[in-house]
DNA sequence: ACGAGGTCCTGCGAGC
DNA sequence: TGCTCGCAGGACCTCG
């Protein structure tokens, strides 16, 4: 499930494979992706287009086209973005979403199993004012303690679902949110608006540290996770609570936990070192 | 402002 | 074996 690290860890691969090539021929094989624009109009304002500059904005992968159009394309759950240098296999073939090529052997490819991702084509007005709703990247440098502060302010929500609102702030989903919150020795479901300076310290540390490891480990592959170059990524073997349930604690032994309490998703917790779920 | 719940989508595993 | 059903979940939506 790309969340910041994994779309980071995607852009730095297929970037340099698709900076300055030219789009060919693009297939579009289901159309339920689309938002905002026709199958018709994304594939005549793809064809021949080159790409001059990729780059990753929350979980979104962008490339800035010749025209000025960006094509921005959101993973979410079970999308890949893999540039093969070879003819795809039936098995990668399948599940495609689009696919062009973009040099003599090379292919670029979205595929998705589920299709709950999204693909925009956006002009320069309409992205600015698509990005401006997204909140700042967690690991900027001007992403600093304070800013940290100011985005989480004023809400009662419990800190996990704070953290994973791309509003507030970007590319923060479920498995790094769990994480930073055991690292932090936070509970998840405590009340935004009641956490002491000193525990959203620990936070911000925490949460900025595990997305910089992440990134160093190509992402985390539960499952669909692919790097850029179709690899899998390492970081699940460092998890400390996510999808471990049963499992003990590394720093006190308990038995980890896992509830659904905090906005149906999957919380993974330690009772001891994080306190009990309010 | 906030929580609850529905929607999208398909593969997978459990249960019968 | 073959079927149904619930679940996985990020973002967005409506309702109360």
């Amino acid at each position: 499930m790309p969340e910041l690290p994994e779309v980071e860890t995607i852009v730095r691969d297929i970037g340099p494979y698709l900076t300055g090539r030219t789009l060919r021929n693009p297939q579009l094989h289901k159309t339920d992706v689309l938002r905002g624009i026709s199958r018709r109009r994304l594939i005549s304002s793809l064809d021949g287009q080159r790409v001059e500059h990729v780059s990753r904005r929350a979980k979104h992968a962008v490339l800035l086209l010749r025209n000025g159009l960006r094509l921005i394309i959101q993973p979410r759950m079970t999308g890949t973005l893999i540039v093969y240098d070879r003819t795809l296999r039936a098995a990668e073939q399948r599940y495609a979403v689009l696919e062009m090529k973009v040099g003599r052997r090379e292919t670029f490819v979205y595929r998705d199993v589920r299709r709950l991702g999204t693909i925009h084509l956006l002009q320069e007005k309409a992205w600015l004012s698509y990005t401006a709703r997204i909140g700042p990247e967690p690991l900027d440098d001007t992403f600093d303690f304070a800013n940290f502060v100011a985005r989480l302010h004023g809400t009662r929500q419990a800190i996990k679902k704070t953290l994973m609102d791309q509003a507030r702030i970007a590319g923060i989903g479920n498995i790094y949110a769990n994480e930073a919150l055991f690292r932090a020795a936070l509970d998840p479901s405590r009340r935004t608006d009641r956490i002491d300076r000193h525990s959203l310290e620990r936070l911000y540390r925490e949460l900025r540290a595990v997305l910089g490891e992440a990134i160093a480990a190509q992402g985390t592959t539960f499952r669909d996770y692919r790097t850029g170059t179709g690899q899998r990524g390492s970081f699940q073997d460092s998890l400390l609570v996510y999808g471990r349930a049963g499992q003990p604690c590394t720093q006190c032994g308990t038995h980890l936990a896992t509830t659904h309490a905090i906005d149906g998703r999957a919380t993974y917790f330690c009772w001891r070192c994080q306190g009990t779920p309010s």
